[in-house]
DNA sequence: TTGTAAGCGTTATCAC
DNA sequence: GTGATAACGCTTACAA
């Protein structure tokens, strides 16, 4: 691949003088521009990013870290973080933890050896000690790791007082609340505690179910769901803790002769755009997931830039009805 | 951030006897390794791989170019190729194009310059001559762009033959090809053509009806089977390309109150997790996504090592029976 | 306005 | 076995 030096050359001009004209600095007459971009046409040459990041002492990428790349909520942040960083001239390096300790820390040490930017954490299997360690820009999604680092969310405890006051207003009786392992660092527990406050405040019988692991094994969704209806009978509302968990309580309702929402109303969370691949559509409390993600990517260039950033970021959500209630 | 220079200080020796170190290169004492180790773990050194890439001409980075993150398909695939390339010590690089033919041009571009190891092409906006271009080592996804560039897919053909088998061997008359819109160099024709073929080889009236625009637009795949059950109302069958389309489908003729299987039955295409989210489960004919994302990663790595690669790498395909059919 | 040269943090080629 | 030192390709004072 042609250097600088090659398009120096060809172009009769110092290597600096290519380094200008590249990044747009100094004074540069019309003819010496032409010259040297004529020059690196010919050589079809491309700046070698990895010698400009090391020169800059700054990488313009941002290490992303998700629990399961492969999980429509995910799915979503995913694209719209890279869609952002590129927007902005930031490349994104794609971890995916599977929730494995190990891998999480691995990967951390690997971001940090690359020189990111800046490290936006959506997956949180770590010890808030680990995570003090990074001594990098840094931006969380749904948890709080310390004073010093920011972090993003919706308003978890808005969305499970919608989602319970809804199945309260559908007539409900006795609801059922379901969700992935309750870590009590994640603030997605306050969908929980909202749903339990308001469940008693309107005097609904209320039941709590969850998987054991901290994980995203979809048959347990299942499992889980088929449970619930064995043991409560009477249950005639669920809120899941995403829209993937109430898709899966909807199939296992449906399989069971409960129709939905007649005999039994379902809630979701996130807003995945997938949600209208069901039918009735899932009813569900929606994330702005692609303003979530924008913020995420400009907390991080922010902190690259020094600026103070605000260290709670909390989106607001929108309940959006569908036919499953 | 501490250096290698910072080490060798530290440790009380020169830089070349780190790098030795940290490569496991050459013939070096216990203790010496020993005293390296405990500097490198005093100072919390990580080394700067963009010097390590700059000095080796080698990035360990993989870039990535997929058309939607965020669709089920390509987040699975995203899930598997990170963790292969993980595996064997490679990063990724991920590219969303959203098939803008501007921005994979942009990005091919933009993963040169970032000097990766080589490029996994899922995405296939461009024209077989841009591609050309590249000079790196590439590997692409269900498209063949010339005769040294080698391609991964499904065996398509016989994918489509299972498919339309299976709907013919359940009694049905009249059956429904649903696609995205069918890019002549995509092998996924193959599949519209066994379609093509099987149906009249067994006496099948059959309707092909895709999307007009390239591209992933969900909603276009609700209208299209509406429009299908409209235009045939006696369609008893349907393949569709994906299983997201075969989602939407089966969504449609519930709300339009088909009975699926019964009145109408439903195959689709990939084998992603998610199919068993509906109810009733989906049929379709899995990839062995894993198995080819694992295939994806092993030929870049070839390639960079300047080892000879198959073009053809063709996997196979396996009817799942659901509860659609 | 343009050029020289030092430096970014490694690896690799030599000597010793 | 270990250590100088020149690359790797770029940016950026500092000169001119």
């Amino acid at each position: 691949m042609p250097t600088i030096k090659d398009v120096a050359l060809k172009a009769g001009v110092s290597v600096t003088t290519v380094s200008r004209v590249l990044n747009n600095r100094g004074y540069l007459s019309e003819e010496l521009k032409k010259k040297v971009y004529s020059a690196m046409e010919q050589l079809n040459y491309r700046p070698n990013e990895l010698a400009r990041s090391l020169s800059r002492s700054k990488s313009n990428i941002i290490g992303l870290i998700v629990p399961h790349a492969a999980h429509p909520f995910f799915g979503e942040l995913i694209s719209s973080i890279e869609e952002h960083a590129y927007l902005h001239g930031y490349r994104l390096l794609l971890c995916n933890s599977h929730l494995n300790r190990q891998k999480e820390a691995e990967y951390i040490d690997m971001l940090r050896s690359s020189r990111v930017d800046g490290i936006i954490l959506g997956s949180h299997t770590l010890e808030v000690e680990d995570y003090r360690q990074i001594h990098l820009p840094v931006v969380t999604f749904d948890r709080r790791i310390s004073a010093e680092v920011p972090y993003i969310c919706s308003d978890n405890y808005k969305g499970g007082e919608l989602a319970t006051n809804l199945l309260a207003d559908k007539g409900c009786r006795k609801i059922a609340h379901i969700s992935g392992h309750p870590h009590p660092d994640l603030l997605a527990l306050k969908r929980l505690d909202a749903f339990k406050e308001i469940a008693a405040l309107r005097g609904l019988q209320h039941i709590e179910m969850h998987t054991d692991l901290h994980g995203f094994h979809f048959p347990d969704y299942e499992r889980l769901t088929e449970r619930l209806l064995e043991e409560h009978p009477d249950v005639d509302g669920i809120f899941a803790s995403s829209d993937i968990i109430a898709a899966y309580a909807l199939k296992v309702c449906q399989a069971r002769g409960r129709r939905v929402p007649q005999d039994i109303k379902i809630v979701g969370y996130d807003g995945v755009s997938l949600r209208d691949l069901f039918s009735p559509d899932l009813t569900t409390v929606s994330q702005p997931i692609a303003e979530m993600a924008q913020k995420a990517v400009d907390l991080i260039m922010a902190q690259v830039q020094g600026d103070a950033v605000p260290m709670e970021n909390i989106f607001p959500v929108e309940l959006i009805q569908g036919g499953t209630t």
